[in-house]
DNA sequence: ATCAAGATTACCT
DNA sequence: GGTAATCTTGATA
């Protein structure tokens, strides 16, 4: 069964830098069947393998980045700092190696599933629940993408992203991108003006 | 074979 | 504000 308001493939075959912005305000999905978690996307980061040193596909393919130079509808999930995870949606064409980090999400459906798999509790302070989902090693915590998320296709039924209604301009605010040490003046990071859920200002 | 760095987070002072 | 945690990848030899 699909859903009405799925975003199709030509959302994500576009310019990384427009489909980053478009996915402010978007709905993120990922069913489990038994768990089903929600929640609205409030601050995300691009990033494009042609000009961007700071791309994890700057120098080419490699094992680990090959999903990025899929056509765009693609989770790419990568493991960093021995920690954690991190989610991408890959944008564009075949062989663009262009996506968009998720680095904040607002929690809607699943919230006591996202508490277990956080915090290991189901009754969180008002602070914890501010800490969900306020980052993107967070937001894989949270829920629950791991490894084997890798390379799911965002038109199919277990991750998914729905659309919804769209973010004015005037409350989109652009700044540098955080944590990384190229490309450093780029403005390629995108939130939600006055959103809770934003990882930094 | 070895090694440094990493699109982060939590916890410390 | 500083840093430990923890491990995979990719570059170099």
């Amino acid at each position: 069964m699909k859903h009405q308001n799925l975003l199709p493939e030509n959302f994500y075959t576009r310019d990384v830098l427009t489909v980053a912005k478009d996915l402010l305000g978007k709905i993120f999905v990922k069913d489990d069947r038994d768990k089903k978690y929600s929640g609205i996307i409030v601050e995300v980061e691009a990033y494009s393998g042609a000009t961007d040193e700071a791309a994890h596909t700057f120098n080419g393919k490699t094992k680990r980045n090959e999903v990025m130079f899929e056509e765009g509808g693609l989770l790419y999930v990568y493991f960093t700092y021995g920690v954690h995870f991190c989610s991408n949606v890959v944008t564009g064409k075949e062989g663009e190696s262009n996506a968009v980090l998720l680095r904040g999400i607002q929690p809607i459906n699943g919230i006591e599933f996202m508490a277990m798999n956080r915090f290991g509790k189901k009754n969180l302070s008002y602070k914890e629940k501010i800490n969900l989902a306020n980052g993107p090693g967070k937001i894989c915590q949270a829920f629950n993408i791991k490894r084997e998320h890798n390379g799911s296709d965002l038109l199919g039924d277990n991750i998914f992203i729905l659309d919804n209604k769209k973010v004015a301009d005037s409350d989109i605010v652009t700044t540098t991108r955080i944590g990384i040490k190229k490309s450093v003046d780029l403005p390629w990071r995108f939130y939600i003006k006055d959103n809770t859920f934003v990882s930094r200002k």
